[in-house]
DNA sequence: ATTATTACTAGAACAAAATTCTAGAATAGT
DNA sequence: ACTATTCTAGAATTTTGTTCTAGTAATAAT
């Protein structure tokens, strides 16, 4: 048909840019422009997945909703599970750092339990988004971040353990497998605050968090009962 | 090139079957060629699902290793994620049977608790791969299957609270919101299911079941202390 | 027995979505 | 000023899940 112009036809004969529509108005340096932009990415990101999830959030969306082209999205980030990564590691170092602050301070076995799991609901409580995201576990980490990953562990286990001991020492928690405390202390709270971010239970988190406190205190400590 | 045929391209041009590759010998009925192709199909899902995850998996593989066509997944199926559904459901049923099948021949409060974490122990370490991908909770269940769940959760629920209620009024049990129980039973096993089945954590359930089951009895005793 | 209906199998065609690719613009370094 | 690097942009491509049409066995209906 019409095709007075050449016909070979190469892979981009559109010039990309003109001219950005995208920095609006300020003249903000490149700099910022560029982490405000990765950080309306993660933001935007974070709500679909938590929303609806990794896989049925499509890229597309995010584009629209963080106003980022194809190319600044795969610049930074590489893929849509990249976006999950940075999501997941920044929410876990948060929450490790939130909750060794609530440990460490305390000075007695029973309130730094108790501490641990009353800010553990806490924090869910205040951002079921994050909260959801990090429990929902449907993000496939790349090789580097996981060890990164298991590295944090590791020391943050090591920080626990360290204000763990004395009392273990002292008889107040019972002498377990170290991979034991976590899971008996954090475990029901984890557990409950699932149901409550999957809409399987009412109540939050944050409103039963005394009687959890308790029970995992229960749990752990080391006593001798009355018959 | 070499056209000496129509040149209309119509929609399907190849006969789709000239023989059957697949019904190699053997002259079973169709009903049980089919109930084998269905749970091959499960059986490679499920194997893929748990180690990689969903949506990492592509239908694909799961074509190849269960030697099925396009046309037989898709009319079995209907999809990926009815696949994982049929998987999820099927687990659901066989882990809630069996919890319920250990617990309510138990005739007081302490066996019956210690009997459903045992219970929870041995069947994750038993079948690690159900287990994972149902612990991994990246299933996009249809609504259908929701209220499924739903109803037969509720079912489940009411069971273990007939067995649960007297032995709170006999005072052995503590008096909690009934949204509790299960996550301060089962929650810091379900915690180290987790880890294990992730790689974080060394040894498996059944290994630390006694330790489990006696903490979790503790947390949700009722009981007068010595100081 | 013959026909009609249903359940199932098969793989090419399709559509949607993620990612790659090329190129231009802004900035930093020299 | 010039060069290298980082970042932005969107068209082109690839990948992958799903649909579609067609054909085959089995069963029900007449």
């Amino acid at each position: 048909m019409g095709n007075s112009d050449s016909d070979i036809c190469h892979r981009n004969m559109t010039s990309p840019t003109m001219f950005h529509k995208r920095q609006a108005g300020k003249s903000q340096t490149r700099k910022s422009q560029t982490s405000a932009l990765k950080s309306r990415v993660m933001e935007v990101s974070l709500a679909h997945f938590s929303d609806v999830g990794i896989e049925q959030t499509n890229v597309g969306d995010i584009l629209q909703d963080a106003d980022c082209s194809v190319g600044s999205l795969y610049h930074h980030f590489g893929s849509k599970e990249g976006i999950a990564e940075a999501l997941f590691v920044e929410g876990v170092d948060h929450f490790n750092a939130g909750l060794l602050a609530a440990l460490l301070p305390r000075r007695t076995a029973s309130t730094g339990i108790k501490a641990m799991v009353t800010f553990c609901c806490e924090w869910v409580t205040d951002q079921p988004q994050l909260a959801a995201f990090l429990l929902s576990r449907e993000i496939k980490l790349s090789e580097l971040a996981r060890l990164e990953l298991r590295e944090k562990d590791r020391a943050f286990g090591q920080s626990t353990y360290d204000w763990f001991a004395p009392h273990v020492k002292s008889g107040e928690l019972q002498a377990l497998p170290t991979a034991l405390y976590m899971p008996l202390i954090c475990g029901p709270t984890l557990e409950c605050s699932r149901m409550w971010l999957s809409g399987r239970s009412a109540r939050s988190p944050g409103e039963v968090a005394a009687i959890l406190a308790e029970a995992s205190w229960q749990s752990v400590r080391k006593s001798v009962r009355k018959p």
